[in-house]
DNA sequence: GATTAATTAGGACAATTGTCCTATTTTCGC
DNA sequence: GCGAAAATAGGACAATTGTCCTAATTAATC
């Protein structure tokens, strides 16, 4: 059975110890023990760690689009946009430890003054562009401003949730986010 | 002329840098430049860097009771809680560039997995019960779900704005924001 | 199976971290 | 002004950081 390569292990350790602990918090060593792998093998792979943090964007990156084409399957704009607001339900359990991993690393490399923040920030606008297009589909002219909107929604959502651990307050807002959606695109009688 | 008393000082510039740069990357060093004092100096008056995050976080929720007392100066409730919601305008531009002071370090110390992330979300508490009250006032019988809910969508306010620098969509929502409360506190004809 | 290339382990490296200690200086009560 | 107390500077400390180097191992090619 083939071995994954250790490039890929490495981004994938990073990627969801960035998420846990943040990006500066994370050091090598973590990663290294993450995977069992010697310290001094990272710079074979990566020229440095913010290289590995491109990468781990990269492939939050192409994972974000994979789950917007998914959603695609459903041919109705509206049951995609639910779908994407039900992300908050199906992540629940570490949105309420983490938070968001794109709203939060955003904010990090944000404070950091990182070069690599507004590639983080590209994330969102990839749901922003999709979220776009779905309310244009329902025939909303401002559906720019909606999709902000609905984004701005759920990152506070994602905040609160794991400020308080509250489970209750996400599916409330949840909830609430669908009905706001039923009154924007109310169910045509067929 | 007496001189401010060096732990506040540097409780002061723990709390500035704590909120442009993030709790894990702001050193003692950093600090200490800051302050123009030596490094050695701080375990005069405090035992740790966890003792200067405590006194921080107590210092911001003296802050916080103060700006909720002076609110209170206004009679109107709906007034107060408009005055909440233009925190948002007031201090955009250091939301544009680190995003809430509250809502990041708490997302931040639960990523730490730090002992005093519930004392920074107590910050939090101390909002929400303060817009409890105002609801109540408007007569709201769901008002603790209202107060969450704006709570929330300041938090998505602040985190969407600073990863975009956008100040149009912050000032949008937070009108948005205006034109919900009109929603729930409608002025009345008198 | 020999040669070469890719991969890995292990450690050295300077810099920085939070912490702690000890002199020195400043301040204050008398 | 003197003595005690508080405050400060400067540096030592072990640990950890990201980075880099070299030797050894593994894999691939012919």
């Amino acid at each position: 059975m083939p071995r994954r390569p250790t490039y890929e292990n490495i981004v994938e350790a990073a990627d969801g110890l960035f998420y846990e602990q943040g990006f500066e918090a994370t050091s090598f060593a973590d990663i290294a023990g993450a995977l069992g792998i010697s310290r001094g093998n990272f710079y074979h792979h990566f020229k440095s760690k913010d290289a590995i943090l491109d990468a781990v964007i990269l492939r939050r990156v192409a994972a974000t689009e994979d789950m917007l084409t998914a959603w695609e399957a459903d041919a109705d704009p509206k049951a995609r946009i639910r779908g994407f607001i039900e992300i908050l339900i199906a992540n629940r359990a570490k949105i309420m430890l983490y938070g968001c991993p794109v709203g939060s690393l955003a904010t990090e490399l944000a404070k950091l003054d990182h070069i690599a923040h507004d590639r983080a920030a590209d994330i969102f606008r990839l749901f922003q562009r999709w979220l776009t297009v779905q309310f244009v589909a329902l025939g909303r002219a401002d559906a720019e401003t909606l999709a902000a909107h609905l984004l701005a929604r759920t990152q506070g959502v994602a905040v609160l949730a794991s400020a308080f651990h509250d489970e209750d307050f996400l599916r409330r807002e949840t909830a609430e986010l669908i009905d706001w959606l039923d009154a924007i695109a109310p169910a045509r009688p067929n």
